[in-house]
DNA sequence: GGCGTGGTGGCAACCGGTGGCCAGAAGTTG
DNA sequence: CAACTTCTGGCCACCGGTTGCCACCACGCC
């Protein structure tokens, strides 16, 4: 087949030979509305159809530099939180009709890079993903081709960062509701400008309400990155904890249980992200929760504007929102067991 | 930048002007080992890095026939179960220097077929996972390109699936040495090989054991799926429910606890695939783990075969395997308090 | 010295489209 | 009816590589 494949295929040029004009005029038939006579277009219309013929994109691309692809860089593939990003971009892309490439950098710069420059190649733009990579490697590739970062900030080039107001101040407010005033942020990666954000607004907001904080990290942002947090968030004496993502606070969670600290009656625990799977701990988790699908639509929507030479438009719903589970309760009850929100258990 | 970016990006021609030799030359060196004298290979490999030439896939593609890139299509991008295959499928192209196409059927055959053909004519091969279509199309696909299908049977067709033996045979001796001698099958989608594959094995072994089973189904292949069938299954009064995968066990748990039917006590429910969220129920799911990681590479490794007109191998690795956790217990206790076996929660 | 041979590089065609430019036909206008 | 547009289709160069074939050169050998 390897062989066989190669053949078949039919061309322009079959449909021209067979219709009786010449390629130029089957191109623009196919794709220059009007250029051609309506009664040659319908002809030429039918001969492709006929002969099965689908367009050869990476003919296509040589002379126009357009391939019809772009491409996903993600840090790590099988961190749930990217997977309604990742839906959200493909049905845009598809909807668009481009194809999506994706790759994974296992949290490693250089190999984020050596993606990067692949796909420069063969792709018309790029989305980086809680990017590795230093600002100026980032300003470099942007320079070079159409580049949207999402969840980073980098001086020049497009980026989309979900609004952590409203899902930051409704988990303050929320634990403040409950009674707490000493809290601690879980950090994540040293070099995640997210886990950076997040902690800024934490401070902010927290001193507006007049409540204390402190950092804790930084760490890994995997379950067992929370886990490992446990001694020092006892010795914190903190009532509450906000943890950079989810998987940390479920990571901490566990560790409670297994240490046999309450969660929430001893402490209360708020994640990040609401990932899947944030809903099937027990106690179910608070969690602040990205827009992620909308991200994953909104960011090809901004590349493709970008590789069309428009300015992209960001739309303003790209807002967190607390969604309150069965991880927070007031401070300094003696046992977990009742929970005082709405359990969901599995 | 939509122009400036067209510009730059060195070409063979570049390179060939500033050597002073012919691009053919410059072709050869780069890519022909030997085929040109050491000393001229050597100084256009110094002129390229110094140009930072990158070769153009898309053109390189027209009159070899290959772009390096290969296309990964799936049923449902946000199903937890694709993510490790996901990772290993992208390892191994990353590692063989393809670039990875993705995209979703969103359970539409339709919408498959119309990615299947745009993947036709950008990508070397495809990789069809949990495929909607039927094995005529399949087939027709697999005429003109190459093709693995995973998780599924088609005549003539390269196919990937793990050995469910192991892992079947061994849930049901869990079971049957814990003394449940009457079982439910909980089944998926009609249209899913898969699902039958397992009933019919599972009918199979469990006669072979000296087992009653029953199927419950066709259901939808989600949480509520698993909760919608929680009445047959009471009415069955089997003592242990095997479901098509964990998201439908993970949805009877869920609907066990809202009902008061205590998980394991009254019912030991089984899932398969060892998603991530699992280990994250209470009780914990005990499951058939596919080794979904490992079958991404493999899959990847046979397309390349096939791509390359070599025979694909398959390992015979590819077993399932039980991982026990705390849903499953001797049948009629009282409790659900008091889990067997290492309980693992949050 | 003539000839064979292997090593090395160039020429040119080709992959499948795109698009600028041109020419003939048809239609408009004065 | 001539001059001028507008339509419509063809010609050809080009995008950036690959590769079959040929030519030239140096060397070795008889």
């Amino acid at each position: 087949m390897t062989l066989a494949e190669r053949r078949s295929r039919a061309t322009i040029y079959d449909i021209a030979r067979q219709v009786g004009v010449s390629a130029s005029t089957v191109s623009r038939a196919l794709h220059k509305p009007g250029r051609v006579s309506t009664d040659m277009e319908e002809r030429i219309r039918t001969a492709a159809t006929a002969l099965g013929y689908r367009i050869n994109p990476m003919a296509r691309a040589l002379p126009t530099g357009r391939s019809g692809a772009l491409a996903l860089l993600l840090s790590d593939i099988t961190n749930p939180v990217y997977f309604p990003f990742i839906r959200g971009a493909e049905r845009v892309s598809s909807a668009t009709g481009s194809s999506l490439f994706i790759a994974e950098s296992r949290e490693s710069a250089a190999s984020e890079l050596h993606a990067a420059h692949r796909f420069q190649a063969a792709a018309d733009g790029l989305v980086l993903v809680a990017s590795r990579l230093d600002d100026q490697a980032i300003r470099d590739l942007a320079d070079a081709t159409p580049l949207v970062v999402v969840n980073r900030e980098v001086d020049g080039v497009a980026g989309l960062i979900p609004d952590l107001r409203p899902g930051i101040g409704g988990a303050l407010d929320h634990l403040r509701t409950l009674g707490h005033r000493s809290l601690v942020y879980l950090s994540g990666p040293s070099n995640s400008w997210m886990s950076r954000a997040r902690w800024e607004l934490l401070l902010d907001m927290a001193v507006d309400r007049d409540m204390n904080i402190v950092e804790i990290g930084p760490g890994t942002p995997t379950m067992e990155g929370g886990a490992a947090a446990l001694l020092r968030v006892r010795a914190s004496g903190a009532t509450a904890v906000l943890a950079f993502n989810d998987l940390m606070a479920i990571g901490l969670l566990r560790a409670c249980h297994a240490a046999g600290i309450a969660v929430p009656g001893h402490l209360s625990v708020v994640g990040f992200d609401d990932i899947f799977g944030a809903d099937l701990t027990t106690p179910s988790l608070t969690t602040v929760r990205s827009p992620l699908t909308e991200m994953g639509a909104v960011a090809i929507r901004s590349l493709l504007a970008a590789v069309n030479g428009a300015v992209p438009v960001v739309p303003e719903t790209l807002a967190t929102e607390l969604i309150i589970r069965a991880s927070t309760s007031g401070p300094r009850h003696a046992s977990a067991s009742r929970p005082r929100h709405e359990e969901n258990p599995t």
